[in-house]
DNA sequence: TATACATACATGTATATACTTTTCCCGCGT
DNA sequence: ACGCGGGAAAAGTATATACATGTATGTATA
């Protein structure tokens, strides 16, 4: 009768799972109490050590906050993304339980500017592929993704469909990254921006600009456009290693 | 006659510490196997569960790499995000060949919300100090700087002079970070904010929010506005490590 | 010689048990 | 009304034990 599934994962993973589908179906309310220690024991017959662990790495994957003596409860939402991953737009969404969409406004072959050519470090002028597809949360568009792609280095870029596959795992499959450089500002949006991402002119965005390596080659150049009052960056890590 | 040393921390913590510095020490050398959860056993005299729980959390960490059947071995060093430099501003000014100045606002002792106090994850609601400078760059306002410190971990911040120490510096200097939260938003400017930073309200702000730990307690929060038309964020790094 | 099996050893998981530390709260006494 | 003390409850740590699972290796057998 133990509410965990019948599946070949350990059970403190089982455990995990558990808890944090009913954080996600808001069976525990966010900010009262969750089940002691020995109540998971009871309810999933488990011995308390296994739901410990459980909890302890929830705890330190931000899920959780416990305090000794008080209880275990919710923690405050994170938006966990590593500087890394941000650009998988689509997987935060989705991670968030929330709906995503994108669409393709333009796929193509193009000729760079020079300027372009230079972030790409082409000695000569040579074709790029480039795309522009907005990323929709739950039908509000958040996110303004232009793409310049090298074609060296990804040779069918422009025969993909990306309103199936997100562009950022299809480059991540084709090519791996060995070197990220990002930039970030706060610009308002100009009037094309803005009607794309369905705001006012002149309104707050993060203008995410990002080149990745594969090896010494520059693979892309990325603008990514995130409206302001609807998205925001996070990261968070540990600079441990000893003194 | 064990290795570990006599404080008062969790007997796994010293065991992490000990296998950190020998690592470090080089005592280990970087390709060959280290000691089995058995002779960590037997030569440190504590149980199995604990070596297990200490190799564990340092494999988690990045540390280690652990094959089931085979053995423990060092993992190689893991990329650190540049982020953790970006509230040097004053350091950054400097280095870009400009000049440097900054205006204390507020230098005081708080007690604060609620909000504030969960974000320092302390259970009970306790002072904390609460700074505001502006950073200057060329006598143009770059970066209006919010900060709440933990005065259990810094007692003195209220007492200093922030106008020849950069704030950075002297929390730096006080005390070790161990981990790093970043969130970046972009905001319109408050009316507050615009006087401070001689920009029109509503303009496009980079709003970074900042936690950083020391150890498990939570030493400081900041709340970094950055002009947008005048400042922006960049990092660059290699990713290596998996997960 | 080459394959299959047995075995030893490594890490991984699960449990029962005991004790510690911290917090909360209730009830008692002043 | 106030404070204090003690107990209950919760998370944190540590250990012994058992078994599971994956890997390497040596030996017996075809």
């Amino acid at each position: 009768m133990s509410a965990l599934p019948d599946t070949a994962s350990p059970l403190y993973e089982k455990v995990k799972d558990y808890i944090l589908t009913n954080i996600g179906t808001g069976k525990w309310s966010k900010d009262r109490k969750l089940p002691s220690e020995n109540e998971f024991v009871a309810a999933l017959g488990v011995s308390r050590m296994t739901v410990h662990r459980a909890l302890r790495e929830l705890t330190s994957a931000g899920f959780l906050i416990r305090l000794q003596g008080v209880g275990t409860f919710i923690a405050p939402p994170k938006p966990q993304s590593t500087l890394i991953e941000i650009n998988n737009i689509a997987a935060e969404i989705v991670a968030r339980g929330n709906r995503h969409r994108s669409e393709v406004l333009v796929l193509e072959r193009i000729t760079p500017t020079k300027e372009l050519s230079l972030s790409f470090e082409f000695a000569r002028r040579a074709a790029l592929y480039h795309s522009v597809v907005v990323n929709f949360e739950n039908d509000l568009p958040v996110q303004l993704e232009e793409r310049f792609v090298n074609p060296s280095l990804i040779p069918d870029y422009d025969k993909q469909d990306f309103s199936k596959t997100a562009t950022y795992d299809y480059l991540m499959q084709k090519t791996p990254v060995t070197e990220v450089e990002h930039i970030i500002s706060a610009v308002p949006a100009d009037a094309e921006t803005a009607r794309h991402l369905a705001i006012d002119i002149g309104s707050c965005c993060l203008l995410l600009h990002r080149r990745t390596w594969t090896g010494a080659v520059v693979a892309t150049v990325s603008r990514l456009t995130y409206v302001g009052s609807r998205y925001s960056l996070g990261s968070r890590y540990s600079p441990s290693r000893k003194t």
